[in-house]
DNA sequence: TGAATAGTGTCTATAAGACATTATCCA
DNA sequence: TGGATAATGTCTTATAGACACTATTCA
């Protein structure tokens, strides 16, 4: 019943993003030296899907997210399905593309000579559709960024407020106002006070901020918000 | 290079939604006799990817759609890629879901004894995952009527402010209000009057309806509106 | 005490929602 | 003229956005 002749190529690509010093950075990995396309060259981490492996789509998105780095990922979702007959110079290919988010924090022992961070700002050019997948993927996160609080899986467990904005700008590209911005955040209960812990962690002067943690553990979606421009 | 052994099918699903008489209906084809997996089963259209004729993947799936209906599809976007082991008996399978609307009053002879249109809130059992793929597109089409003109895609050409409505009342299963509807549509610049005419075209007595059409001519995106409860 | 950062209060413009009113057709 | 449908106007309340102010720390 199966076709014989020519079938897609099956694989996954996955755009991970971190937030370091609070610029947003994309994680490029070193493609094998003996792959038959593009060997040693640095883009985003994928791997074919893996039918003997993998249960679903989405294991298999994690299943290429741990071979390269140990990354624990906070956030993993699906971004788009890329599929043509030119994408890859191989042949008939389809990529499976997912979007995680991962605190640099928690990624330890990442080897220089297989996975690197590289600032999103500064990435030009990548093999394949790559810059379009990176694309897409930067668009969805600005888009959830101004209705859930999506940005928050970049930031440690608890975190303040000010860091919180800060994300927030970081991956708008645009300053938020604070009181707006408090005023929002609260009212639509995404967050709560850690309570206990007042105590500061950082900085040299001025008063010390408020630890928060999520309200819910997973994304959560709270309306059109959070988007207040300022000169 | 490439793996010899098993590698996943792909396939593509297409979710088709159409307003009869005011009511959302989805399109079920009947699958073949000869397939050894649900045959003559009646679920959403669907069909391998094929590697030799199709050029990407939304050509895949409008090759898919024209094979089971000669509808002319007015709006076309991808919707979500379901992929495991355990979806499709016959192995590890990928399907890049599709969402398409259409224009009933557009679509000529269909044969129904392979196709039919049966309202979206009757459907119950189907094979495979195909009631989660059924699920999601009603949900994209739900949120993207909170924000966006895709409910219009399922209207002729021009149409009235009251069968405007009329379509975001069903795709949303909500009443709106007559007035807030008309000024939000009008200040977002959705849609524009048709000149000249005027004329009614339905309906027994009343005032006749101005027509209009979408201002522009796809998709557009007008920030969280429309939505509007009443008792 | 003053610089620095965190957090709160207040005012205004705009938009949403509910509902009442006017407009225009047909029988 | 009255019923029916379309279109507009108005009032109240909620929210966004801007900005000024207070609070708490360190040097």
């Amino acid at each position: 019943m199966k076709k014989s002749y020519e079938t897609p190529h099956v694989t996954s690509d996955v755009v991970v993003l971190t937030l370091i010093d609070g610029q947003l950075h994309l994680l490029l990995a070193k493609r094998d030296s003996a792959s038959p396309v593009e060997p040693n060259v640095w883009t985003i981490p994928g791997g074919y899907v893996h039918a003997d492996e993998d249960e679903d789509l989405s294991q298999a998105a994690a299943r290429i997210l741990r071979a390269k780095t140990g990354a624990q990922v906070t956030y993993l979702e699906q971004l788009y399905t890329f599929g043509s007959r030119t994408r890859d110079s191989r042949g008939w290919s389809v990529s499976i593309a997912y979007l995680a988010l991962v605190r640099h924090q928690e990624v330890e022992g990442l080897d220089a000579s297989l996975a690197q961070w590289v600032p999103l700002a500064q990435v030009r050019a990548l093999p394949f559709d790559h810059v379009e997948i990176v694309a897409k993927a930067l668009a969805r996160v600005r888009d959830k960024a101004t209705y859930s609080s999506l940005p928050a899986f970049l930031l440690p467990d608890t975190f303040t407020l000010p860091e919180l904005m800060g994300v927030y700008e970081a991956v708008l590209n645009q300053r938020l106002d604070q009181s707006t911005f408090r005023h929002k955040v609260e009212k639509q209960g995404m967050i709560r006070k850690v309570r206990g812990d007042a105590k500061r962690l950082q900085k040299g002067a001025g008063r010390p901020a408020t630890l928060y943690r999520l309200s819910h553990p997973v994304l959560h979606n709270c309306g059109r918000v959070l988007l207040t421009g300022r000169s």
